[in-house]
RNA sequence: GCGGGUGUAGCUUAAUGGUAAAGCUCCAGCCUUCCAAGCUGGUCAUGCGGGUUCGAUUCCCGCCACCCGCUCCA
């Protein structure tokens, strides 16, 4: 179906039609980073709206919420990602693989934890007598490179007295911190979620091809809070519903699957990992990760409790995390502040969570690219966006037919009246048929378009995107036929 | 970060050590009563910086960005 075979194809796509820029392209671009155009804001907004209706709307037992992206720092530490997220790395001269130096330093098969940076830094590893993973080679490596991975920012103006943060490098954590106020607030029991939509920001190694990896990204997560006993049943209930998101959404099932992860691969919070991945079309065919619903267990609201307790040693080191232990769980950990009592077992216990993460911007490639068409009408090419009507960024355009004998103001009225309810398009240049491609570039599901009998008898032709059919609809009756339609 | 490749108009391509060409798109107008028709006119380009040269888009160097592979992937 779709003739995109390349990642240039996509780009140029994207960028021809006004869906994705490179970002600060007049100065020659800025690596990793993208813009938006006019189609493709609507687009990922589309993305999120279907998003937020299905995970928090349409449910009874998920609220949302929107935390900043600056949080305290003790908040990285205790979720793991302020030791963790910092590594030393050599790479070999010979086979230019990259290696973990604390992996090198210990000759380690095994996986083993993150180490501070700072540590590793004192560590002054010696290297020369280290075998190259890759390739064998002995002591051939390149002086060990630190790489942070959080971003870095300050707050305060005044340089001497300003304090050093991240940009949250996951939405997740706003969630567990604030899930002592959502308790409070809004008298929700377990099993329930709370729903966060936002940036989040990872100094990558390495970028990747397009936008499937970059350091700024938008992310939509949900946390749902169960009891422990329950989290394998709701792990299973959201991957289902996670994967039939995509579909209902109109992505090809070909082009889905969910692939579970292994146990050596799964996250240090991870009891089970199952990541939605779709097929894009290019380069090696593969299977690239939309989104990844994980059981994060206990950890992070264990982790905080111990984060809350660290909050005097914050303070007596002035803010240095690097000289900070996190402080040990309290003995009856399952009765802090971070734990849910249960009215009627009239138990006490720190729930487990269920997390589904999504990547708005992969998922929205993923609906552009999976919606792309080009077939033969009447020996002329057509190209055409076939996007689920919840995700057209434009629902409905309107044409006259010509330009003159009054069918213009008519159009423009009928537009004017549909965009209370959708984004509607007026466009009344050049041959109709002509308006009617251009809408089906940008995936348009419907064009209405006013002619001479629309005078006489108050009709008007509707012309589908897909099938290029046309009925005569009662203009009084347009708006109702439409938002059924359009489900809107 | 390594290796390889690429960079000319919005897109697809052309050409050249000496005025950068075309098609499509787009814009204005004419004509047009249902699927990219036609006519006229118009806008828009050698990624950035340096070197060689009388003259560089072309040759050389550096940078930036993108693509492929390696690597990474919480």
């Amino acid at each position: 179906m779709a003739k995109i075979t390349k990642l240039d194809d996509i780009v140029s796509l994207c960028k021809r039609r006004g869906f994705i820029f490179q970002s600060s392209e007049i100065y020659g671009g800025l690596a990793s980073c993208y813009d938006y155009g006019p189609l493709g804001v609507e687009l990922k907004s589309n993305v999120r709206k279907a998003w937020w209706k299905s995970v928090v709307q349409m449910r009874d037992d998920v609220v949302g919420v929107d935390c900043s992206i600056l949080m305290h720092p003790l908040v990285w530490k205790a979720s793991g990602h302020a030791d963790k997220f910092a590594d030393l790395i050599a790479e070999c001269k010979k086979c230019n693989v990259r290696t973990r130096v604390d992996h090198l330093a210990e000759n380690a098969e095994e996986h083993t934890e993150h180490i501070s940076l700072d540590i590793a830094e004192a560590a002054e590893y010696d290297l020369s007598n280290k075998v190259c993973p890759g390739c064998g080679k002995i002591g051939q490596f390149t002086e060990p490179m630190p790489f942070k991975l959080m971003f870095e920012t300050q707050m305060g103006a005044n340089v001497d007295d300003s304090m050093m943060l991240y940009l949250r490098p996951e939405t997740a954590q706003g969630i567990f911190v604030n899930f002592r106020n959502v308790l409070d607030s809004t008298r929700v029991k377990i099993p329930f979620g709370i729903a966060q939509i936002g940036k989040s920001f990872r100094n990558e190694v390495t970028t990747k091809a397009f936008i499937f990896r970059t350091r700024e990204f938008e992310q939509a997560e949900l946390e749902f809070f169960c009891q422990p006993g329950t989290d394998d049943d709701w792990w299973h209930t959201w991957k289902d519903l996670r994967f039939q998101w995509y579909i209902d959404l109109g992505i090809k099932k070909e082009n889905l699957r969910l692939r579970d992860h292994a146990g050596d691969e799964l996250a240090h919070y991870a009891k089970a990992c199952v990541d939605v991945e779709y097929k894009f079309p290019f380069g090696s065919g593969d299977w690239q990760e939309l989104e990844g619903i994980a059981n994060r267990t206990d950890y992070d609201l264990r982790q905080h409790q111990r984060g809350m307790r660290t909050l005097n040693k914050w303070y007596e080191t002035k803010g240095d995390l690097t000289k900070i232990d996190l402080s040990d769980e309290a003995e009856d950990y399952e009765k802090g502040p971070l734990s849910y009592f249960d009215e009627e077992q009239k138990k006490r216990f720190i729930p487990y969570v269920i997390e589904p993460s999504a990547g708005i911007d992969r998922s929205t490639l993923a609906f552009l690219v999976d919606a792309y068409d080009e077939e033969e009408v009447k020996g002329q090419k057509r190209n055409l966006l076939r996007f689920h009507p919840a995700l057209a960024p434009i629902k409905a355009a309107v044409f006259p037919l010509v330009k003159k004998d009054g069918l213009p103001e008519i159009a423009q009225n009928i537009c004017n009246d549909f965009k209370k309810y959708f984004n509607c398009f007026y466009d009344q240049k050049g041959a109709v048929g002509r308006r009617y491609r251009r809408q089906d570039e940008a995936g348009t599901p419907y064009c209405l378009t006013v002619d001479g009998q629309t005078k006489e008898d108050g009709t008007v032709t509707v012309r589908e995107r897909d099938s290029m059919e046309q009925e005569r609809i009662s203009t009084d009756k347009l708006l109702g036929y439409l938002r059924e339609k359009l489900d809107i």
